[in-house]
DNA sequence: CTCGGACCTGGAGCGCGCACCAGGTCAAGA
DNA sequence: TCTTGACCTGGTGCGCGCTCCAGGTCCGAG
């Protein structure tokens, strides 16, 4: 009937690689979802979710926090006006070039003492 | 008399932009020191222990955890052999490429948000 | 000598990002 | 129908990296 196929919290878990405890736990910090249910409860995930859910992860790697991920979320889907967007977007991309700097020095030092060894 | 100049605690804190709290944390966890202490059993750094503390925040800001430096500290101090030491370096700068590769995946989706709000 | 502020130790508290558990519900197969 | 296992909720626990506090000590200025 549903050309959509849904699947299931452990499926899910499976394919993005997050835990079913973390996957509730970040539907609970609204970073996703809300993800539907069946008649008894139970969660369905779409595609759709799965591909949030990696956007999600791929932010989580990256180190941003819970909150920054909530911020992101919230940017996304209300309706804030699309410069407010860009300039939120911006401001990210702009802390993430720091941590790249960051690792950058570390990475320095680490090539020295490397060299200092070899 | 001695030519050497030592720094209070306030003063290391100040010079180094970590606090007392966590220098002292730092030393517990054999990241930096022992530092010296005085007859009365105060802290005295040294320019040296204050150029340690900045290596220890340069790779506490690329992300490295507690026990990354610890192992650090123990590869720079203890008498492992110099092709130890080389592996043990090139081992966590793969790492700090991960991360930078994290980062990179990140940003490209930024990215193209920014593009598609643009 | 006294006062006050910087410092000491040991331990408790905290926010984050989960992981884990108990006790109960749902649903597919025998 | 009964069993079994995946799933539910709510709550607790945990490791990390500090941060803060109490109660006491040291020491320089007045």
């Amino acid at each position: 009937m549903s050309p959509t196929t849904t699947l299931t919290p452990a499926t899910t878990a499976d394919r993005t690689g997050v835990s079913i405890d973390t996957l509730r736990y970040y539907e609970r910090e609204g970073l996703i979802g809300p993800i539907r249910r069946t008649g008894g409860g139970r969660r369905e995930y779409t595609e759709e979710d799965v591909f949030w859910i990696g956007l999600v992860t791929c932010f989580r790697e990256a180190g941003l926090g819970i909150a920054d991920l909530r911020g992101f979320v919230a940017i996304l889907r209300a309706e804030h006006p699309p410069q407010d967007r860009v300039a939120f977007l911006q401001d990210r991309r702009a802390a993430l070039e720091q941590r790249v700097a960051a690792l950058g020095r570390a990475m320095k030092v680490l090539d020295e003492k490397i060299a200092y060894y070899s």
